[in-house]
DNA sequence: TGCAATAGTTTCGACTCGCTACTATTAAGG
DNA sequence: CCTTAATAGTAGCGAGTCGAAACTATTGCA
């Protein structure tokens, strides 16, 4: 017994962990829920910033995200902007005001930034394979960087999307994607 | 630039791991919070099980503490116990049916078990680093284990607190305690 | 043409959350 | 001793989250 890292002790220390971050996380007028949809609105590229993208994202339904979306919006923080093609679907997209909200470096940054630079390299690491595999047991998507994805070809313009057929300009490259779909592993 | 590991992609990081794990967190008939309190509470030693501690514990409010708690003891999961001694002040027992809540691992536990061992270790490790990083900045309590406090101290018939002048059951050096504080470091 | 799938919204009930009173009770100082 | 002052817990408020279910528009397919 006394197995060096039981599951139970990062369980507890995930649980803490998110406590603390929630807590840090409350931004002038945004709960954390409205801060991570902001943050993720701002970071996505335009085929993601629909009502069931967040949902997506964020781990929710769409009836949920839809009414977070709405007090963003009262807080003119985003606008809707609805299609032309599909009638049904609304693209969200964040107002200067938004934009300001996410200046500030939040209090978390802070404290990563006094971690010993070996432990924060660890910490992203081991972060990314826990997310990896909480997301490949749930099967939810991957919202990887657009220029990252296996549908990704560059050209001299900026980029293609093979899978969604479309051309993309030069900073869309580094943006989310709900559609992305990690490079191909070199299988041995 | 492009810092390998900069301190946005780890907030990026956390925040995706906070929304997967409460998603992963409902259990039954408990939504993340009220699960969050009773783990502890089933933790957490006889000195440590008031309403105040809770919300150290949870960092939130005494007021929010006191509605979770409320709703758990509706639940029938958990009994108020008011103190002879102070009168003002009050513990929560975990009843049987909260034991049993808590026996099925959660599907979180379920995924850490299919790290790699060497993740899992690099994971606990830098994960306590930024959880105590964290609780230092904004002044937190550790709340760890009563067997590993400056205060406690072995005896023939369990322990003794020498802050509180309390002798302690064996299986007490095992719990939480709201009063903890870490062992002093031998100073180089 | 007609029915099923999809996108988004609304409503419901239970609950969280920070806040601001407010009530007991206990502690400290003149 | 007796009056503040601090402490422990609670109630109520308003905004918002959350899942679930019911409900519109569309759009896709056969």
């Amino acid at each position: 017994m006394n197995n060096s890292t039981d599951s139970q002790t990062i369980h507890d220390l995930i649980d803490r962990l998110t406590r603390l971050t929630a807590a840090e996380e409350w931004n002038g007028p945004l709960n954390p829920s409205q801060f991570a949809a902001l943050t993720y609105l701002a970071r996505a590229n335009r085929f993601s910033r629909a009502p069931s993208h967040v949902a997506d994202y964020l781990v929710t339904t769409r009836g949920t995200a839809s009414q977070t979306l709405k007090a963003l919006a009262r807080k003119d923080l985003i606008t809707e902007a609805r299609s032309e093609a599909d009638k049904r679907s609304i693209r969200y997209d964040v107002t200067k005001d938004g934009l300001a909200l996410l200046k500030d470096a939040s209090g978390l940054e802070t404290v990563v930034e006094t971690l010993p630079a070996d432990v924060a390299a660890s910490l992203a690491a081991s972060l990314k394979s826990l997310v990896l595999a909480l997301l490949h047991h749930r099967g939810g998507r991957s919202f990887g960087l657009c220029g990252t994805c296996r549908h990704h070809e560059p050209t001299a313009t900026g980029g293609h999307c093979r899978l969604l057929g479309v051309s993309l300009k030069p900073h869309e490259a580094s943006q989310l994607c709900h559609e992305h779909s990690p490079e191909l592993e070199t299988h041995p």
